[in-house]
DNA sequence: CTAAATTTGTCCGTATGTATT
DNA sequence: AAATACATACGGACAAATTTA
């Protein structure tokens, strides 16, 4: 192991040993490079990486601290790992979440949306129904998804369904959907767009689900064939 | 804006607009320092931001060149803003989305757990009832959900459960739960988790789910009072 | 094949601005 | 109010690795 390393290491292990606690002041850099055999310039990079991380705060004139949020921020460093595995679902796997959130999240929709929401969506669907070009299609797709997530009122289920479009966006997802896309079923989407946004309004939380499975089983039909 | 930002944007545009694909060449830190009015320092720590990032690579002797899974780690970027905003919300708002999930995702489990499953969480009840610290008991209990969640054998679901995991352990929710917490409330909160695990191996998914919208509404009124 | 030129990686010396004493 | 300590920024220099002549 190298003496960067080293120095990573002792500081880690001393936020977490609770050895030094937030606001404590720790060596200078100075210090830190004598006693672990470092140039100041390593030094310097390993606590800008810390900083960066929201670990610990550098005050000029005064010295190094440790962040009042330490252990907001090493955990934060955990959540980022569930974030990153989304990535990797196959397409199977996402529309089946789908089948089984989205109906969760239209509950919630019916209950906590309002008029603005509802506007909203109505100009998503119109911006998608004007786009003239594939991408720009997806993206009001996208957009539409995110305005019914958010009409939940609910920081979480926007989180998760903002993930959801990320998933979508991207890799295996985005291939599968270029090669299943024609101009006939973009016209059928819009048409089921159109139909789930009118029964939120009407807040009918039955037809709504069932158009909403209806329109996750077309989309599964299309890119899965099955 | 500062000239270290311009830099930053512009080779995030170059590498949105794939200007420059993988494997492209750019230009030397110091023609970018010439360029942008940079000490080649500067250049430097933005170029090894990127390259943390996983953007591009760099190899002595040779130059900066961009990274082969540069969309990837770009979209993995975009996927780490939901999961940062998720810690960020209330523990009420939590519990509601709680509400509409953890039955969504009851219902996948019962169709797709099997004997391993179930093992695994009879084994995180089992710790969990033997944990001396509050700390063990909490850590078991999210072990418990993670179980569950993997039940449904659904990459998507387990990442979403996961992130409920990261913000439970943290924060605003940790704090309410640790002044909230009580022997009583622990030996019922056990009691709970047995009764719902047996309603899983059951596949009585109606059971199932009452007993999960029982044990929400159970601690909600413990930690919020209503 | 050899040698020179190029590029990243690392370090040092100095100057500057800021906060504490 | 002056002095000191500290972090930061910058330019230069050298080493290591690669490419090119």
């Amino acid at each position: 192991m190298d003496a960067a390393a080293m120095l990573r290491e002792a500081v880690l292990e001393h936020l977490h040993s609770r050895q030094w606690r937030a606001g404590h002041r720790i060596p200078t850099e100075r210090a830190l490079g004598e006693q672990f055999g470092l140039p100041r310039s390593a030094v310097r990079r390993v606590l800008q990486d810390f900083k960066h991380k929201g670990l610990i705060t550098q005050t000029v004139g005064s010295g190094t601290y440790v962040a009042e949020q330490v252990q907001a921020a090493l955990s934060g460093l955990l959540a980022q790992a569930p974030a990153a595995a989304a990535l990797a679902v196959s397409p199977a796997e996402l529309i089946s979440a789908r089948q089984v959130l989205e109906p969760a999240l239209i509950e919630m929709v019916i209950g906590n949306a309002n008029a603005a929401d509802f506007a909203r969506m109505d100009q998503c669907n119109a911006n998608a129904e004007a786009a003239s070009s594939f991408e720009a299609f997806e993206h009001w797709d996208g957009q539409l998804h995110e305005a019914i997530a958010d009409a939940a009122h609910n920081g979480f289920m926007s989180s998760v369904f903002r993930l959801v479009n990320e998933v979508r966006a991207q890799g295996e997802w985005g291939a599968l959907k270029r090669r299943s896309a024609t101009p006939e079923r973009r016209l059928e989407y819009q048409q089921e767009h159109r139909e789930l946004v009118a029964a939120l309004k009407d807040r009918d939380a039955l037809r709504a689900k069932a158009l909403c499975l209806a329109h996750l089983a077309h989309v599964r039909s299309n890119m899965l064939g099955y």
